[in-house]
This record gives structure tokens, C-alpha cells and sequence, in this order.
DNA sequence: TAGATTGTTAATCGATTAACAATC
DNA sequence: TAGATTGTTAATCGATTAACAATC
């Protein structure tokens, strides 16, 4: 464990993708009150190797210590650190439907990362009517919201028709990323825009596809 | 395009992925009426390059026309036959909070591949009092259940602390896929057992890494 | 036919895995 | 010290990209 000259600033994807899902269990552990964790065990939880999890840690700053193990919290708050975990954001709901409302009741619990300050819905009679904690506005406001209020991420739950109109002002109000859980995928119309479409119909279709190549 | 002497029965899992999704596009394109696409057209959708889209198609039965494109209706059907996307099989909900509630309410519309037959809840209370359009059954009762009406898939909504004892128990009854939508990640205790983790807080984390590595 | 687009082989790229020296 | 576990380099593996002949 010699000092390393590290290129930082360039984690690969997946690489960070696993780095989120270590932070979860480190939380998780130190909730418990565990105080240290092996780079083993942690690939045990997350399925992959322990090779794996000390590549993917190696791209953080110094955190671990041979023949120890790591340090839940210095590993934890590491990550926090190089991933930016500590910047608060803002970010707004499409869609206020029922999975809207899961969304935004979930909000209460404490989101990490980003604070939900304004709801979209299309039907104005809905607005009117609906107790939310949080102020919501007609789709055409979006580019103007989204400006004034600094959003940077829109969670999409509208399984409507006008999901291209919406992405359209989405990016008109200059969002800089989109997690759609709508079952029309969206993709990317320009590098700067993060697009990531969660649908539970490919999932399941992507299930039952395992299941039967599995079985033949 | 000379006759191929396929070596089925592998497909990469990032090719199965982008196979799901592409039958999504095709059943929307479909719908639209429209007959043919390009490889090129499919890949811009998706986000990759058209290369990978005829590479993944390959992995099917003979399925396109050179200097044609594809004929939706058929790559439609072609996938659908590969994947098995015609079999009908059984899921069951655990958890029946709002979130829960959603799902069932969007099986309503029809899911495809799969149909919720059995929903699940540790809170007895809560059962009696629930009006559902499926039968449900508290918690202890998942192996039996599960059985007896030939379950292969749970969907996993429960925010609860008692998650391990309800994957315990799915296991016990001989589930083969988990989805799991609670914020405490599963690891298969098997390698028979699938198991997809879906959690808006990773995402939520993962977003914000995104935009904080592009910032600096 | 000429233009377009596929299917497939080969080349590139990148991530995962293996191995082991460094070190607590 | 001895055992354990990290950090890092090298080897492997696999998927993506490039290129082009086949063909509608």
C-alpha cells in the first residue's frame, strides 16, 4: 500500500453504480453499530468479488487499511465526499398521480441528495382539489419553474400520452437529468440530459425471459 | 446474409436487457401502426449503436431483410418466441402499502408474462380490512401459498425491518425471482434464485454522483 | 440496377478476475 | 511475529464497435 499517484476524476460507470450501493450498506451497518467490514464481505452482499469491491474503492481517496478491513465510518463518509453525497439539490415531481403521491409521501421519510420542491400535473381540476405539502403547478409552468427554483432533476410518474411534450419543456427549462418511471421509454436527445427510464413491464418481461431461457 | 449454424441457448444478459426494451419500442411502434424500422432508428431510440442492435437481433431466429429493415410485426413475434414472452405465469405481492396498492391497480391494465394472484401483509389488521381484487394472506402463510398456487415471482414493497424473514420465507415456498422495490438490498442466498433490487434512494444517489463528477 | 441495410467476422475497448507484494 | 486483508499490477474475459461482404 504504497502512496499512489491516482488519476482521479474518472470512476467507470459501473464501478460508480456499486460505490452507491456500498454507501447503502455502509449506512446500514453503521446503523447497526458495526464499526469495520471486510472488502469480502461486502462483495458477499453485493454479489460480485472482493476484488471488485477494493478496485472500486480504490478510486476513492485513501480509506482502507491492510489487514483490518475498512473503517465503516471513514469508508462511508469517503464515499460521501468524492460523490458529492453532502450537496443538497432540488428536484420536482411529474405527475401526480398514485405513484406521484407514493413518491412525494416518501419525501417526509428524508430523501438523500435532493429535496422535492414543486409537483406538475396536466389536469388543473386535480391541482385544485389535491392537499400536498409541497406547491404544484400546471405542466406549461414547468420551463419557468424549473428556472426560478433551480431544479436539476425531474422524477417523471405520468403515464400519459404527452410525456414528449413534457420532456420537451423539461429540457426547455434546462433539467439536467430525468428518472422516468412512465412506461414510454425516453431517451436522451442531447449528451448533456441523464435519462433513466425504471419500468416495471420490462422488468417483468425480463424476468419471465430468464425464467425461460433457464428452463429449455 | 449465407444460412447460420446458430449456437443458440446464450444470450449476454446486456443483450437480453436491450431485447426487452426493444420489444417495448416495437409494441409501440406497433401501435402507431407503423411496419418496418432500421437497426439504425431502433439504435438511436435506445441510445446505442445500430451495430449492437443487429448483434443483439442475431441472437434470435432469422428475423430480418437485408436493405429493408425489419418487419416490426415479425421481430415482434420472433422475440416474443425466443424470450417466451406468450407463458403466462404466477406473482404474488408482498406488502400491500400504497405502494403495493399501485401495483396491483396497474395490473388492472394488464401486465404482460405475469399475473398477480396472491397478495401479502404481515399487519393482520390491515387484510380484514382491505378491499383487494385478489386474495390475500398474512405473511407466515407465503410458503404454503406460494406452492399451492405455483408462484415464480414475488414483488417485494415492504419497507419493513422484517425483510429477512419474509425472503426466508419466499425461498422456503421455492420462489425463483424476487423484485424488490423496499430500500434493504437483497443478495440471493442461491444461484437459482433472481433477485433485482430497485431503489429510487440508490437512484437518487446515483444521479446526484453523476452531476457532481460532471461539475467538478 | 443502384442504394440501402442487414448479418457476421475481426479489432478494439474496458471491466472483471487473478495474483501477490505491501503492510497493518 | 504471524495471520489477515488491503492496494495494485497483470492476465483474462466479454461486450461493443468497426468494417464489409451478402443481398434485398
Amino acid at each position: 500500500m504504497r502512496k499512489k499517484n491516482k488519476q482521479k476524476g474518472h470512476i467507470p460507470l459501473p464501478a460508480l453504480a456499486r460505490l452507491c450501493k456500498i454507501y447503502n450498506l455502509l449506512e446500514e451497518m453503521h446503523d447497526k453499530g458495526e464499526t469495520s467490514i471486510s472488502s469480502h464481505d461486502i462483495g458477499k452482499r453485493l454479489g460480485v468479488g472482493s476484488h471488485n469491491i477494493r478496485k472500486d474503492i480504490g478510486y476513492l481517496d485513501e480509506a482502507g487499511t491492510s489487514g483490518a478491513g475498512y473503517d465503516i465510518a471513514k469508508l462511508k463518509s469517503s464515499i460521501e465526499f468524492t460523490l458529492g453525497f453532502e450537496t443538497e439539490r432540488n428536484a420536482c415531481i411529474v405527475g401526480l398521480g398514485s405513484l406521484g403521491s407514493v413518491i412525494i409521501n416518501y419525501q417526509m421519510k428524508q430523501f438523500p441528495c435532493f429535496t422535492i420542491v414543486a409537483g406538475f400535473d396536466s389536469n388543473i381540476n386535480k391541482l385544485e382539489i389535491m392537499k400536498t405539502s409541497i406547491p404544484v403547478y400546471p405542466t406549461y409552468e414547468i420551463p419557468s419553474v424549473i428556472k426560478s427554483k433551480r431544479i436539476e432533476l425531474a422524477v417523471v410518474t405520468e403515464p400519459d400520452r404527452n410525456i414528449d411534450k413534457i420532456t420537451e419543456r423539461l429540457i426547455e427549462g434546462g433539467i439536467k437529468g430525468i428518472i422516468n418511471f412512465s412506461p414510454v421509454m425516453l431517451s436522451s436527445p442531447s449528451e448533456s440530459v441523464y435519462i433513466r427510464n425504471i419500468d416495471i413491464i420490462t422488468e417483468f418481461r425480463y424476468v419471465s425471459a430468464l425464467f425461460t431461457l433457464h428452463d429449455r
